[in-house]
DNA sequence: TATGAATGAGCATTCATTCAT
DNA sequence: AATGAATGAATGCTCATTCAT
């Protein structure tokens, strides 16, 4: 009698192997092997749940979206310059999903599939953000959203590539300059441009 | 004597059909004989000139930077979001050096020469516009330059990965409301921190 | 559950198999590709047992080295001379073997790890031949040894280089001179220094 | 007007540093570019006297006998052990020979050419020995010249491959233990095989 | 279900050799 | 005569993928 496995449930524990993987050796050099092995499995297993490395890398992907996603989710509340710096690696977890996250942009640049799945994370975190900011009264959502994101990816850029020139102090004084004006011009009831009188 | 062949003008066109190989096929995905064929060359050819693949990556990354800080050099004058349009992918040769940055990103996540080189294109940019912010009579210099830098990165991100997405007129929205209100605030003589009372 | 296959059982078939390749190509021409095909394998499987070419190299020369000591330690009876033409090429496998043997020489002078393996396999030799001397009550058993050992290996290069020129015959009278009065010379209770009646 | 050049001279030239690239670089692993470098020379300009590869290591073959053979010309006097001796490695140069006529044994396996050239060395080595034999009165001298070659070879690996284990004392020795009973067994007048009655 | 043996295609790199100058 | 640029073939090695067990 075979031994009974939930597909479902291996498949996500594959795709966090391979984040973890991907962390370790990098996005261009994982092997299958690496995968397996953080897996405690063989990669003959591997490829029973995934069909092939690019569904692996695809499966990575996805797990790292999700947990972005919870994260933003669960930060509902707090000063916004505070939900961006909660978004921006910071610990353990959120550092690892940069490095794998931002090894995939240059993934998607030529690779439909991956640029696909990025449109699709990208929209959902914006639509969360416009939510979001319509409940806090800020007006122009979208551009207000895009802009966020914006300022989020381009920082945390500079956080993952050089991590040791980039203190938290760094991080918010950069968050903070951008965002906290852009607030300010888009109070949404009086006038959206700002404090002007 | 035999045909006499400059060896670093060489190398610069090497670089060059590196950077074109790279957009063609991805960083991923080049050999070394889609390089030499994009230079008219064969793979033994290349290495008389750069000694192994990651050379001529490296090149490639040089090559691509250079045209960036060329392209920034020139363009001072003008409104300062202008001046970060500019610096977005527009044409040709601006996707092509953004689309080929970006996979480099990657590469520098654990790549410490990709990581190094990168590093000291930053800071060479920021320098250069910590010089013209000052110019422009605003304040926190590196702060702002911090700032702007990241707006244009968040944004290059999404205008590569979504093109169809985003259109000039999105681009310049997202990028106006990060940077006019952030030049506001900055303005030099008075308070630097905004329009709080 | 995949075919089990004793991994070593597998590198000694895999050693034996790059002897033969050595044999017919030569130290300096074969390719894993030889020895793959020796096996009835491809060099992808190769490396599954031996992780590159030296370490085929040196299993070869390991096979080779064991075969001899296998050889020697079967003929202890018997007049000496006899034993040395027994150790000499005689037949189709000891023929190969020197050919090998000899080759690795050549390889010994530059590389450590050949130089040291070969170090350990004279030392077995002469070992064996000390105690097999001692036994047949020869003194000076350790200069006795080295005289035997280069005796053999000198006329050794000779049969591999000029085999057509060199006959049993020759073989034989070549190593009876040296090794017949060498013997009588060194008897051990009596006077160590020949004929004397 | 080209320079004018001895071809002859050149040649020779060329051996000679094809022999310290073979002793520097290993038989298999000298490039044609070691080679030319060692003569201050570039490989288009080491082609014009010699046409190919093969060429240059026959060219070192010869020079290392032709050196040999001059050296063993040299020294018809002294003592049997002596001149045996003398021939041995025991200097940077003769060492240096040594090395390298070791590792064209290997070669000799399979290349006809180098095996050919490897005949005639030893017949003429055999000859002089031989004639050097005849003037001191030993019988037999065909044998006890393969015997003293033989002799003399198989110390020779030993010392190549194992230089610090064979101090002066222990190669005079084991060269002793085998020619002066030799020697004495092969005096002309008295009985050619020693002291059986 | 899972293993791991085996395959085979792919690629960087080396190097002898050629040839225009 | 000599240079050195360029070629192209050769080969070790890696790795995704397949498949018998």
């Amino acid at each position: 009698m075979p031994k009974k496995v939930d597909h479902h449930q291996r498949r996500v524990q594959l795709a966090q192997a391979a984040v973890a993987a991907i962390d370790a050796h990098g996005l261009d050099a994982v092997r299958l092997v690496d995968v397996a092995q953080e897996a405690k499995l063989t990669t003959g297993a591997v490829m029973h749940y995934l069909s092939n490395k690019d569904e692996v890398l695809l499966a990575a992907f996805d797990e790292v979206c999700a947990r972005t996603l919870m994260r933003l989710g669960g930060a509902v509340d707090g000063d916004l310059v505070d939900l961006a710096l909660s978004y921006l690696p910071h610990d353990a977890d959120t550092t690892r999903e940069w490095r794998v996250f931002l090894q995939f942009w240059g993934r998607g640049v030529h690779d439909p599939a991956f640029r696909a799945r990025h449109r699709v994370a990208y929209e959902t975190i914006a639509e969360m953000l416009r939510i979001d900011l319509a409940a806090r009264n800020v007006s122009n959502a979208s551009t207000v959203a895009d802009a966020m994101i914006a300022a989020v990816d381009g920082v945390a850029v500079r956080v993952v590539m050089e991590r040791d020139a980039w203190p938290p102090a760094r991080i918010r004084a950069t968050l903070s300059a951008l965002l906290v004006p852009l607030i300010a011009d888009n109070r949404a009831p009086a006038g959206a441009t700002g404090c002007s009188t």
